[in-house]
DNA sequence: AGTGCAACTCTTTTT
DNA sequence: GAGTTGCACT
């Protein structure tokens, strides 16, 4: 230690004369790795971060140092992350370092969003249209579904329809090909590309390749693009286009990465492109620095590959390394044990972590009977210690599956204890959420076929399928009409659907002629809101505005005039949507409406222009996960999170639930698999800051049925030396090492009551409240082989259930006569 | 076109 | 067990 503290002290004294008193102070926190990696420059530069060893730091205090010291162009900087929240506190952090206007001008994005923010500048080098909105994937389904019609009417019924049924494709076999072209665009493979084929994942279904080829076709004719398309477009035409590529890199001449690990091949080929390493001139080549930590890679199944740290310094020479193995953040308890579990991992760089904090709590293991009792036990933790002072903030519940946060939010609802839940899209997947948002998209995106069947006959206009096939038919032709009123011919961009609208209400007949027109007509209307912005139309005169408009910012500079909540108010209402689900939600008691609002409030900060919109809609795309959550941040709330979701975070407390066989990690056959589930385990121990608690379940129902697990086996790799198990140990522990804690220990959920007091609070004959089951009377009292004390109940309707009081003091009340 | 019933499948994880 | 999808009937 000492001898570290001297060499910082004679970095930081050689560069004393050339380093502002302000970056002196900022440059003054950070240990001697850290310092390094700030002022490193040059060759690339790999740096391996741990968990909580102050990576962020290393990443905006560069940026600041780069601005401030070094006197680079904000413009020129370029910082990709993982997710939008954690481009945002970075881009908050960075400009508290380095509070200068320039600053903001950092381009800090998601490798996602700076896709689509490329797209957007450059679509016509691209071939992309400006206007484009980007598919869910729920879209991307219909739009596959659909793809069958359309070689339907082209061929003349001759050919042989593209799936393998001979049907029309069902919902589910769309979603495999779905699934696998998103696969195939992560690995930046086309329809026509060469080692498609190779992946063996892509030899099933046979004719995959036709339908990638058939729904690209498709996707490019309607104008819009899927998640996918956001790296791999980029990618291509940064290939292909060398004006664009020249551009691009002059722009970019500083680019870090963070969250390395989890890049997929898209990403890393869109890294290399960027980068100009393979040109000529190799004196002046763009500063690459990249941050990760090979063993919190947990995205494998979205195409992410570990390899890509090892594969770093081969595509870029020369690398540089420097590890931050020093955490600052959890207790050396907490630590340790995610060691022990991440050692087990054969596929890994390996490191030693040091924790620099003093000792804390040890782990809590609770073993419990069930998920009623999980759910039980975790809503004590933080009521009681809510009593005590604790917020509720500090905790956070982790589990493996989404469908696991429902017991959660029952119980959390019940007992009036305030929680969010992060990372659940189910906001934006709501039937009238989408609605509003297809008929933004639409009006977006003339050519936006899934949105145009959404939402033409919604409420019911009398507009059947037929008729809307018949449109669609119409506007995939080259067609040209005279104007009904003047006479002059006119031509229509292909594919358009409005038009094509237009153009169908001279061609159909009694009710869906006049439905049709009418509804061209509530677009037009609903159009004109656009009016003063006419010029943007589908030109590029977003480019400007767009180039750095990431947020609220730049958008509130010109928020003057109306919002685009304002047009998602004049939708509701005039497409007869607002009254719909009026209707709706006083027959159902749903807040349908109420969400449309909220939906019209989030756009506030939204100009009421066709850039407005734009952004907007990439907002939503992008974003979707955490733009629910804006209003309620200073709400002292726990986290209810996948411990997917937990990346990059970190909480006080953290409850790990779940802890079994078959839950986490969810398959435990495939080697694999295993390691990046470990991985995942790792990442879910070192969330916490001071305490952790591990919970498994001895029966939980899954899928209706009753199950008997077995404890996980991340919690034997842990090992029981540095842990306190309570509940009832699993036979595989009996006469193991653990300290077997009570419930007695201040700070624990568990109030003071020792075993007599519960035995005789909880007497036989005893009257019984309980939440879920109603009154019962005890009618039984045993003790277990581990000394723990039990009762039986008898309840009026529920029938009969056992306890372990100590547990459950606070869901099992006495009733008084 | 809209309703109602039967028969599924589903549990990974997300931009 | 729940939510969703597809089919048949009105």
């Amino acid at each position: 230690m000492a001898i570290e503290d001297e060499i910082l002290s004679d970095i930081t004294d050689s560069q004393n004369t050339e380093v502002s008193d302000h970056a002196k102070e900022y440059l003054s926190v950070l240990n001697p790795e850290q310092y390094e990696a700030v002022v490193h420059e040059g060759s690339p530069l790999l740096i391996l971060a741990g968990a909580g060893s102050g990576k962020t730091r290393v990443i905006t205090t560069k940026i600041a140092y780069l601005i401030g010291e070094k006197g680079v162009n904000p413009h020129s900087i370029l910082a990709v992350t993982f997710t939008k929240k954690a481009a945002a506190e970075m881009h908050e952090r960075a400009i508290a370092l380095e509070p200068r206007e320039e600053t903001r001008q950092v381009m800090i994005r998601t490798f996602h969003s700076f896709g689509a923010w490329f797209l957007r500048v450059y679509a016509e080098s691209v071939g992309v249209d400006p206007n484009f909105t980007v598919y869910d994937d729920e879209d991307v389904i219909s739009l596959i579904q659909k793809l069958d019609l359309d070689f339907h009417e082209q061929e003349k019924k001759s050919r042989k329809r593209l799936n393998e049924s001979g049907d029309k494709m069902t919902k589910k076999e769309a979603a495999v090909y779905a699934r696998k072209i998103s696969l195939a665009k992560d690995y930046c493979l086309r329809p026509d590309s060469e080692d498609l084929l190779e992946r063996s994942e892509f030899l099933e279904p046979q004719d995959f390749k036709d339908v990638y080829a058939a729904y690209e076709n498709r996707l490019r004719a309607i104008g819009n693009v899927d998640f996918g398309d956001l790296i791999m477009l980029p990618v291509l035409s940064l290939r292909e286009n060398k004006n664009l590529r020249d551009k691009i890199r002059k722009r970019f001449r500083y680019i870090m990465v963070d969250e390395y690990q989890d890049t997929n091949l898209a990403q890393f080929e869109l890294l290399k492109a960027l980068c100009d390493f393979d040109e000529t001139d190799k004196t002046e080549h763009t500063y690459v620095c990249v941050v990760g930590d090979d063993d919190q890679s947990i995205y494998k199944f979205r195409g992410a590959e570990v390899e890509h740290i090892l594969k770093f310094k081969d595509d870029f020479p020369n690398t540089d390394l420097i590890r931050l193995e020093r955490n600052y953040r959890s207790t050396p308890e907490i630590l340790k044990l995610a060691d022990n579990v991440v050692a087990n991992n054969q596929n890994r760089l390996g490191k030693t972590l040091r924790a620099e904090r003093g000792s804390g709590k040890t782990p809590v293991l609770a073993f419990l009977p069930n998920q009623d009792d999980e759910v039980h036990f975790c809503a004590d933790l933080v009521q009681k210690t809510h009593a005590m002072g604790v917020s509720y903030s500090d905790w956070a519940i982790l589990y493996r599956t989404n469908a696991q946060s429902m017991g959660f939010e029952s119980e959390f609802v019940r007992k009036k204890i305030p929680y969010i839940i992060v990372g659940s899209l189910k906001f934006f997947e709501r039937e009238e959420v989408k609605d509003i948002v297809a008929w933004l998209e639409l009006l977006a995106n003339h050519k936006n076929e899934i949105a145009f069947h959404r939402i033409i006959n919604k409420p019911a206009r009398g507009i059947g399928n037929k008729t809307q096939d018949s449109i669609v038919v119409c506007a995939q032709n080259e067609w040209q009409t005279t104007g009904e009123n003047g006479g002059e011919t006119q031509n229509f961009e292909k594919n358009d659907i409005i038009a094509a609208c237009c153009y169908m209400t001279g061609r159909l007949s009694g009710k869906s002629k006049s439905e049709v027109a009418k509804f061209a007509e509530l677009i037009e209307e609903i159009e004109s809101l656009f009016e003063e912005d006419t010029t943007a139309g589908g030109e590029l005169a977003g480019q400007v505005l767009s180039e750095n408009a990431d947020s609220s910012d730049e958008l509130k500079k010109r928020e003057s005039k109306k919002t685009l909540a304002e047009l998602i108010e004049a939708i509701a209402k005039k497409s007869g949507l607002a009254q719909y689900y009026e209707d709706r939600d006083k027959e159902e008691h749903t807040f349908r409406v109420e969400n449309i609002q909220e939906l019209a409030n989030s756009a506030v900060p939204y100009p009421l222009a066709r850039q407005g919109l734009l952004d907007f809609l990439d907002n939503i795309q992008l974003d979707r996960t955490l733009s629910n959550q804006d209003e309620d941040v200073a709400e002292d709330a726990v986290t209810l999170i996948t411990l997917h979701n937990t990346k990059g975070l970190e909480f006080n407390r953290v409850v790990m639930t779940g802890m079994e066989e078959g839950v986490f990690p969810r398959n435990g056959d495939d080697e694999e698999e295993m390691e990046e589930e470990r991985r995942l385990c790792y990442v879910g121990i070192t969330r916490a800051k001071n305490e952790l608690y591990l919970t498994s379940c001895a029966v939980r129902r899954m899928y209706g049925h009753i199950e008997y697990m077995k404890c996980s086996p991340f919690l034997l790799e842990m090992g029981t030396e540095g842990v306190k198990a309570i509940g009832q140990l699993p036979s595989r522990y009996r006469g193991s090492s653990f300290y077997q804690g009570d419930y007695g220990e201040r700070g624990l959920s568990h109030p003071d009551f020792g075993t007599d007091e519960i035995q005789k609070k909880y007497y036989r004959g005893a009257k019984i409240y309980h939440d879920d089951y109603g009154y019962g009377i005890i009618a039984n009292t045993t003790v277990n082989d581990d000394g723990e004390y039990a009762i039986t109940v008898s309840f009026e309707n529920s029938g009969i259930k056992r306890f372990l009081p100590k547990y459950q003091e606070s869901s099992l009340m006495i009733v008084k006569d």
